[in-house]
DNA sequence: CTGAAAGCGCTAACAA
DNA sequence: TTGTTAGCGCTTTCAG
């Protein structure tokens, strides 16, 4: 920069004004420097100027994993609201390991993010107290934040949809539902086995509830157990999408009523189409960087709690009535 | 750190010493920073630590669509990767815009990563050249550069994966076989259009391949027409992921022979299961990372090329004899 | 082993 | 409209 007021023989500040685009710099004067920028190949120093703005004009994203197309479509919705505030995003992926989660925050925090959206593994998150009472906004999506953290949080109505693939399945004449779900110890995991319940009532069987890591041999295991019983289940839900595919490789063709909490590509292409319980995870993403940005930008008031709805779509396998009873 | 320094009763650079761990500081004094460190809740601005050194400790990874599952898969081991270096992975979409692309590198540039990884939109990266004489590595991954350009860059075996695939359903006695393939200006799309050419020699016939944007509409309109035709394709390639599917969507279980390029979820769920060519996404994202670390680390030598192979998954569609020719 | 001073490239505050 | 000066928080250099 130093350079370049030298080559366009004005002062320092005049250089910055131009390349801020500060009002009230003579056309001539501005031409003058931006030709020198041009002839030096100049580009700010993004470093400089947020060492002494205290604004970095980024924001941190830990999510569970880009890999995984639920948390990429999130990935894709913050990203495309953060261009939209001049932001840019840091990403990295906890692997559902709490030690990973913390890490990742804290080295954002080290470089000062304007702000954080997390996606949390672990449910202890005192290591954040201190950083947001230093005032770096953070928004907890899809999962709430640890106990004693006030923190704005964006959700799906896990009960609410569960509840719903449930009572969709009860309608449709079934009484022996299986739920698999993912280990208890994930938020959505527990939320949606208690919709189950809610809707199930005192149907509610115990020897039909599996929560695990959804490994396929685990979910094989569950399914030939249950279908081995005396009165053995005759649809299923499956509390994720992982699962839900996993339990399609299980069943390896069995015909079953089948619901499953969140959508999948090609769900519409297999037969019987599956029915899911649908996510916007768009709009988790968005609703969530939106939430941020206007944290950063000074909005006040208490911690906010969003929960998104989910929705419905059949597509025949929840709409497959229950096998007939076998004659004994 | 000044604070710190107070607190602890030693020099600002001792506390510096302390926090990048290096040599020469008396175990009890090092202790007692530590103590400030902790009991101030300090942590190091790495900003002021880039504007220092110069070295930013992260890299800029530009994709087409982080939500794209073969570009996240990319995306996630670039990340491993920079993790293991140390390293924070800035990303962004691209779009498939030439200009957001040139957008994201240039910001990323200001920002002074250490190194970039691209999956090029656009054909002309001459707004690149300023940086990489500036000594920003970059890594060109699934596309090349565009020309004049001396980068390194690691590909998938399009062409032998195109190749591959059309003669295996030659092999299983197709002789009429359609392409269905993104626009001709996206490199891998032209690349696999070639394969498909190679393989097929003098059966090709123009009328059954198609290049253009995948969109649902277009490819059942051609698929329509090409399957009126007096003598209709008994097989189709198609070109890429996205294609595959919204093929197999057009086709709405027309029974038909079918190869797509790029692997997906479920692919072995549907019936018959979709035969497919797997290019290694993570493969792609691990490979150029480590090339653009050794580069940064200062490894010399000129541009590589690495093309990574390619396998074909037989999973039945791709192995369906021709329909029995229609009695006339 | 520890410390003082200079300066990375920029912008805020204040002059001229 | 333009310029001058100070200082963001750290590391580097050189001196104790």
């Amino acid at each position: 920069m130093k350079d370049v007021a030298a080559e366009a023989g004005v002062a320092l500040k005049t250089v910055s004004r131009v390349v801020n685009n500060e009002p009230g710099v003579n056309a001539a004067t501005a031409d003058r420097v931006r030709a020198a920028i041009e002839r030096l190949g100049y580009s700010r120093n993004e470093s400089a100027r947020v060492l002494r703005q205290g604004r970095t004009s980024s924001i941190g994203l830990v999510i569970e994993d880009v890999g995984d197309p639920f948390y990429s479509g999130v990935s894709r919705a913050v990203e495309d609201v953060a261009i939209r505030h001049g932001s840019l995003v840091l990403s990295g992926s906890s692997a559902e390991e709490p030690a990973r989660e913390r890490e990742l925050v804290l080295t954002f925090c080290a470089r000062r993010v304007d702000g954080l959206i997390v996606v949390p593994a672990g449910a202890d998150h005192s290591y954040l107290r201190s950083e947001l009472a230093a005032g770096t906004p953070a928004v907890f999506v899809d999962r709430p934040a640890g106990p004693g953290l006030d923190v704005d949080t964006v959700l799906c109505d896990n009960r609410g949809g569960a509840r719903m693939a449930t009572a969709h399945l009860l309608a449709h004449g079934h009484r022996r539902i299986a739920f698999l779900g993912d280990s208890p110890t994930i938020f959505t995991a527990g939320e949606r086995e208690h919709g189950y319940r809610e809707a199930l009532g005192d149907l509610v069987d115990e020897r039909l509830i599996s929560m695990a890591h959804p490994e396929l041999d685990r979910v094989r295991a569950d399914l030939d157990r249950m279908l081995g019983m005396d009165d053995p289940p005759t649809a299923l839900f499956t509390g994720n999408g992982r699962l839900t595919m996993t339990a399609l490789r299980a069943l390896a063709g069995r015909r079953m009523a089948l619901i499953g909490f969140d959508d999948f590509e090609l769900a519409d292409l297999l037969s019987p189409g599956v029915s899911v319980v649908s996510q916007d995870s768009a709009g988790l993403g968005r609703v969530s960087a939106e939430l941020l940005f206007r944290r950063i930008a000074g909005g006040g008031g208490p911690a906010e709690r969003v929960q998104l709805p989910v929705r419905l779509i059949p597509r025949g396998s929840g709409e497959l009535p229950p096998e007939a009873p076998r004659s004994s």
